[in-house]
DNA sequence: CGGCCGTAGTGGTCGGACCACATCTCTGGC
DNA sequence: GCCAGAGATGTGGTCCGACCACTACGGCCG
């Protein structure tokens, strides 16, 4: 293709450069094609260019408008769909995402899932201090609803003995506290940091241990915190709640 | 559609694919083929197959092992690759990253880019929950060396007028705070929170208001609480510090 | 009028070709 | 004998064109 800006040595062919780019005054080839086109889009995103839901102009468009070829293109649509930016619905168009936390920190869970050893504890340790501060703020602001359903989870944790149903309305206990908190960020963070497989893999050890009752204790403690309206217990509960998981694991790493 | 006629070849309709991949039990088909191929590289590298550093088959092999194109494996591989899982080096493979929480936590940057609104202020929110940490993690554990890095950027911050070298420094004030208080994975999200597209456009509003005297008072305070060992005063001045941003902020969006 | 169905348009996949770069190998001069 | 340079090899990067799978729209028919 005509790509080939600097043939040196063999300075013939040349058959058509064309070179669609208007800008002369240094073309400024910074990383890869791709990479441009990744940078170009965000961009566009950034600038109020393109709205959230809003749809794009189709990857043959696309790839047209910046000069590269479909295949780059798709590279680049795909990398920002893992993002969580951009959102491709087979035959019918690409569309920018509603950019919600939701949305762009769902690749935080890749992150808890290739953690192992001291990462672990490190993501615990973040966790803990989200964690409490978000029970904390839930604490001062859940309403009526919010809080049943934060005992509708409590409960169904407490009828069963399936560790799997467990984990799940441990999980859905605790995402109903992050919610109430008021902050969809943070409750996004939290959601990526107790992804499933990354609870899974921890739980399976810690629960080994006869650790249901405790974390039936813990999880009763942070309910009555959120009933009394009382941040400062909350925060106490929470953080000593994530506490004991992440000094089990501390221990488990040192042998 | 934009191709007619075929190439005439006669006796078609027979799929000369004959899929490499004999129909045996189930091909499981979900989501994209470069959805499952990302999927799989994930699992190979959360199973332990694949080590940080461990350099992969080249894309062509890799394509023909997962039975599908090389174009589909590229875009599976550019999506790990933005995902700071793998990195591609041209000429030399593909490649395992180290899997630390920089690697991973890169792509933080992009939230804080492309969030505004409510949502600046909502990361703002966790910012100041996590800084205030760290910074009370490094009053308790800072190094005299890692305190000698922190005072450089001090004093580098106090010497110039240059809002530009101003705000470097600073981000590498509170760089150099979070990674003496010993947890990475903390760090890294700081970094991304602090991202310089991030700050840019937060700051620009902000030291317009006489800040700079403010902030220089603030970073003073926090200094001397590491100096003093305090972790209690330094927390309570690392809060202080962003919370003033965050009101400033959340000041704006009212109006 | 409403549901069915065809069709145009879109993303998804494929295969092949070539280019740019990194690395190793082999050569030839010193 | 040694090492620099030229070449060969292999890898990722880019491009093209064809075709498949799905969706959405609109006209046709009952």
């Amino acid at each position: 293709m005509d790509q080939s800006e600097q043939s040196a040595p063999p300075a013939q062919t040349v058959p058509v450069q064309a070179t669609p780019v208007p800008k002369g005054a240094v073309p400024a080839q910074k990383g890869t094609v791709t990479q441009r086109a990744i940078e170009q889009i965000k961009a566009m995103i950034g600038e109020g260019l393109l709205e959230p839901g809003q749809r794009l102009p189709t990857e043959r468009d696309l790839a047209t408008q910046l000069g590269i070829s479909r295949s780059s293109m798709r590279e680049a649509i795909r990398a920002l769909t893992v993002l969580g930016v951009l959102e491709a619905r087979h035959g019918s168009g690409i569309y920018v995402t509603q950019l919600e936390a939701g949305d762009l920190l769902e690749t935080f869970g890749v992150v808890a899932d290739l953690s192992r050893g001291p990462r672990l504890v490190e993501l615990l340790e973040v966790r803990r201090v989200l964690e409490s501060t978000a029970t904390a703020l839930a604490a001062a602001r859940i309403t009526p609803d919010q809080l049943a359903d934060v005992e509708k989870h409590l409960a169904a944790m407490n009828a069963t003995d399936d560790p799997e149903e467990i984990l799940s309305h441990d999980l859905a206990f605790h995402r109903a506290i992050a919610l109430a908190a008021g902050n969809d960020t943070m409750a996004a963070i939290l959601e990526g940091l107790s992804s499933r497989t990354f609870r899974a893999r921890v739980w399976r050890g810690y629960q080994e241990e006869g650790a249901f009752e405790r974390t039936r204790r813990e999880h009763a403690r942070i309910h009555r915190a959120l009933v009394a309206r009382d941040p400062e217990a909350a925060r106490a509960a929470a953080a000593a709640h994530v506490g004991e998981v992440e000094d089990w694991l501390r221990g488990q790493l040192e042998g």
